[in-house]
DNA sequence: TTCAATCCTTGATAATTGTCAAGCCGCCGA
DNA sequence: TCGGCGGCTTGACAATTATCAAGGATTGAA
């Protein structure tokens, strides 16, 4: 890793609050690197040799089981993966891949360990990221258990509308086949669910979507601050 | 909370490795408290005042939204719940009452967080727990977006029968709605289940199951321990 | 430009799951 | 003993979602 680009690692919330030996040390162990698009990152069921941090680009938490395949979740700058089974020493429960051309860092799993024992600043930092990531997935959960596919969909057009500024449209953040399998639906589902958003003032092209009625879909959305809140 | 308790308390996980005088003073603060079946401890949206640890007994974990709820989880001793919010001074994300009479302790969240601070072994087990909580939450996710209800019901049968001893029979251990709950599928649905599984050796009488081939219920069920797995 | 590939959409159809209503059964209290 | 109640099951039906097949649109490479 470049010395350059120690400065910025120190920026992210994750470090910007432990000791300086400490985080040189934990930076003198990492990778800083930069993968290209679709590249296979980590495959669930090895074991969790590194901790990952994505600094710029996107990744796609995914998981497998018998032919299926569902996405997790997407990681953008500055996010974690794979906490943990860095933290437990055990497996990995999803795989990962990029999504476009990302920018990671990765720290070996020991090291990390090994900081959060050191340094408590550290671990309340690593704390908090868990706790974080411990209540996003609870939340998903309850999205999938307590909605229909069309009520998914339209909770998540008024959470990208609200995080791009509220303007009266938005822009879907990845491919629709890839939201369509986020919020647990296939492709074709998606397409129709969008149909039945109609009435209710949504109007798409392609990835562009206008928010015409908004009174209209929040009735229709219900949305749940317990669920469709991040950062909470 | 009476001295005599003090030593049960201390040979629990979360507790055994921290320093005395730290765990004298979590306990000062703490109430243990013995509650009867069907009462509401806490509801989704409160703040998070107290850290549960199940001590005795069982409570149930659930989410409401719009006019549907759901089963999130089922803890039993010694397990804590309501772990995530405590240390993010966050409001609950769900619901909690107990399932039988059930002895609780209840630590205010302000003394969790000083002790977190303070001792770095009650630390690690928070971390550990955590880690074990989100864990849990990942594979209950990919069980419902990669399985259908059958597959779901026949691998929780796999799972109850091995953790109950692998004998070829097994008690569910929780009332069949309650477990078509935690499983995302109505009372009738669970019924129909059972059904289908019959022709795979799957003898249900009350909350008695025989499993009479096993192999074949294996077969269909395709069990993987990146879902099935408790406590990797 | 043209071709192929990918992504998305649509239609037809099937499978899955949920809803509603009714009935059975065991349990508990009167 | 007798009701009555709650939990569970079943049947009929409806809604939701998935699957399969086909076709349109866009993109990128030859």
């Amino acid at each position: 890793m470049r010395t350059s680009d120690l400065p910025q690692m120190r920026s992210l919330p994750l470090f910007e609050s432990m000791g300086e030996s400490n985080f040189e040390t934990l930076m003198q162990a990492a990778y800083l690197q930069t993968f290209p698009a679709q590249l296979d990152l980590i495959t669930e069921g090895d074991p969790a040799d590194f901790l990952y941090v994505v600094t710029d680009g996107c990744v796609e938490l995914y998981a497998r089981s018998n032919g299926r395949e569902t996405t997790m979740a997407l990681v953008r700058p500055v996010g974690t993966f794979i906490l943990a089974a860095v933290l437990k020493d055990a497996v990995y429960l999803m795989s990962a891949r990029t999504v476009q051309k990302s920018r990671i860092l990765l720290i070996p799993s020991q090291n990390v360990r090994a900081a959060f024992e050191r340094d408590e600043a550290f671990a309340r930092a690593i704390v908090q990221d868990l706790a974080g990531c411990y209540r996003g997935v609870v939340k998903e959960h309850k999205d999938l258990k307590l909605r229909t596919a069309v009520e998914r969909l339209a909770n998540r057009l008024l959470r990208y509308h609200s995080e791009q500024g509220a303007t009266g449209s938005l822009e879907l953040p990845y491919d629709k086949r890839t939201i369509a399998s986020l919020l647990g639906m296939t492709p074709e589902n998606l397409s129709r669910a969008f149909n039945t958003l109609k009435p209710y003032g949504v109007d798409v092209d392609g990835a562009a979507v206008r928010l015409n009625d908004l009174d209209g879909l929040v009735t229709l959305a219900k949305p749940n601050p317990l669920i469709d809140d991040r950062g909470t």
